[in-house]
DNA sequence: GCTTGTTTTCTACATCTCGTAGAATACTCC
DNA sequence: GGAGTATTCTACGAGATGTAGAAAACAAGC
């Protein structure tokens, strides 16, 4: 229940950085305009639609449909999601310690640091 | 380059558990043996053969082709994978700082405490 | 060297996901 | 009830994956 394509991830990244819901319409023109290589096209309306279903349908954006251009909001902030995927990834392992260990073994010192003091506030 | 179907996830599961290289047909027989829902058929050689090139081909498997049944290994332990993936997801975050303070948050406290000694551990 | 059994590669197809969008349908407002 | 706008249905191409037969490559004995 991972990955996504590159539109839909488009679509995600407005969603998420916009404090108000979107329309498909919204949508289609702040793609145009996004210097986003994956993203800076003309799309059909249409299209934006489809993936955005197909996005409610994989639980990660909620439409309104009480008022007629519906509007479109992600489920969950970006980042909720992408601790997600990291649980996700870490839970299918069996050996938590040996992955952990290795993971902060694998991260920059800032990281590290980072990791340090956001432990410490934890209770 | 991250998500694996179910019989390629399968073969390297059993590539991972194996400390010895391992034939198609060896493969073939072990998959058929496993009580693995996902695994437990009774698949052609040919198929475990196609897969095992693929996972050559994405780079997690590798193959000695000196002796005739040629041997097959993972190239990294199934926690390195692991690790892989979860940078590979923290690496397209913007905010690292708000991923790992909520990733650490979503933790229960045995993890987090594991989190500490590592943290103690490295240097 | 040729035959035979084994192993690997090639080729192929079905299914699923994703990008893409036209056609058809559903609404809304005047 | 039209006209315009928005949504759903349907569809197709490309790529990934599961699956395996046909063909080619190879090893080993005769």
């Amino acid at each position: 229940m991972a990955s996504l394509g590159d539109l839909e991830r488009s679509i995600m990244d407005l969603l998420w950085s916009s404090p108000e819901p979107l329309t498909a319409t919204g949508l289609r023109d702040q793609l145009a305009d996004s210097p986003d290589a994956a993203a800076g096209r003309e799309l059909a309306v249409t299209t934006v639609l489809t993936v955005l279903s197909r996005l409610e349908k994989k639980g990660l954006v909620a439409r309104s449909r009480t008022s007629r251009p519906h509007q479109y909001r992600a489920v969950s902030s970006r980042e909720a999601h992408t601790v997600s995927l990291m649980n996700e990834v870490l839970g299918q392992a069996a050996d938590r310690d040996a992955v952990l260990s290795r993971f902060v073994g694998s991260m920059s010192e800032e990281d590290a640091t980072l990791l340090r003091e956001i432990l410490r506030g934890r209770d």
